[in-house]
DNA sequence: CGCTATGTTGATCCATATCAATAAGTGTGG
DNA sequence: CCACACTTATTGATATGGATCAACATAGCG
């Protein structure tokens, strides 16, 4: 692992706390490694061997059932993916491929867990951020079950605008055949959908998004602090 | 509280092997309490003031946006929940309310958190418990987005088949309506997906439930390790 | 016993999926 | 640098799963 990507990953929330001991353990065994695009890093069902966390790129979180494959998420810079399989020594429940050219460090989930027993700190951080996962994810099923998907893209528009520092004009970031699934539609859907949005105050137009009328679209979205804030 | 069900709550994975000396804490901090049904425990959105844990009786989670609802849990004996509201302090993202006379137990969210700071052992168990719930909601979403209702219906059928040691036949336990929210359906579409079953080899007469043939049923259900197992 | 909830059934409507064709990018090798 | 192949995005036509509306049946419950 390089030396200087060290103070980077230490800063993390999870990882911020925890003795200077546990911490040396945990990265002396990891692995610093960079990924192409396009590259399967885990299947789902396999055993959770490591702790993944993402320095740079980005990473889909993806799930299958006969024949059909759906996205569950796609994870940025910095985060860890897969905490909660490493916690339990359980197999992985989603698949994952990198997006674009990525680096990944790989810490063991053997150390993981052991370090986990030992030290507090890092006990209580994990909490903290397994919390938060749950709590996303909670966030999701609602966003699915209660709202159409058009509600959805608006949903979504008005999230990364607010993401983005409230800019009104952003750039998507992904494909739409990704975001679609992601959305739980298809890609014509999605199509259709954003097309159904430009006069409820909103463009996708290629790869960027722009907000024309704000309080159209919020009157459509109504969005709600119970399945759209990111943190809390 | 009284003290005989003192020994039960102990024996719950999330507080087994904390120290006696927390353990005391929590319990003397906490109200023991008979709700009737139908009644409303929490509403999503207040603040996270108690942690509930359910000692007899069943409680459904569900969560509205928009004059929509949706059903999306039912939790019984013995088992807490809302404890990531409790751990970040956050606002509850979904509302719960009885559904048959229920005996429950509410230790104060302070009480909890300040332990949770002290007890590394009662740390550890909140993750478990936490990477647990994480991975039963991660394995509704795939439940949601990858199947049919009529898959859903019928994995969930066999689901409980398991959950019962095996039994060919058991009681819904529950008001169609709610598994039909729970499912994500209308209670009309439920009644339908019922009588479709039939011939695969499960039927749902009044509120009892009969697997006929579960060959057929498993091959229409398809049932997946990584959407279904309870545990793990 | 009614009364009110819940469940069923039928008719219809709507959202979304599917299928098919085309267009627009994107990357690769000549 | 262009031509080709291949993937992704769009658009239209159609099918279908599921929702909605309405009527009726049934079952709890006071």
């Amino acid at each position: 692992m390089r030396a200087d990507d060290i103070p980077e990953i230490r800063a993390l929330g999870l990882f911020r706390e925890m003795e200077a001991e546990n911490f040396d353990t945990l990265v002396r065994g990891g692995y610093f490694q960079t990924f192409p695009p396009q590259v399967d890093l885990i299947t789902e069902g396999d055993a959770a061997d490591f702790l993944h966390i993402i320095v740079s790129g980005s990473v889909e979180l993806y799930a299958g059932w006969n024949a059909r494959e759906t996205s569950m998420a796609t994870v940025g810079p910095i985060s860890t993916f897969i905490l909660a399989a490493t916690i339990r020594d359980a197999p992985y429940l989603m698949s994952a491929r990198t997006v674009e050219k990525s680096r990944i460090i790989l810490l063991p989930s053997n150390d993981v867990r052991e370090v986990f027993e030992r030290d507090h700190a890092f006990a209580r951080a994990v909490v903290t951020e397994l919390a938060q996962c749950y709590r996303s994810v909670i966030k999701n099923t609602k966003d699915l079950k209660l709202r159409t998907s058009l509600e959805r893209l608006a949903n979504y528009v008005l999230r990364r605008h607010h993401g983005n520092g409230g800019a009104l004009e952003f750039e998507l970031g992904q494909e739409k055949r990704r975001l679609a699934s992601l959305l739980g539609m298809t890609p014509e859907n999605l199509s259709r959908a954003i097309k159904a949005l430009r006069p409820h105050g909103a463009e996708i137009d290629g790869t960027w998004v722009r907000i024309t009328q704000k309080n159209d679209l919020e009157r459509l979205a109504k969005p709600s602090r119970l399945i759209d804030d990111h943190c809390s």
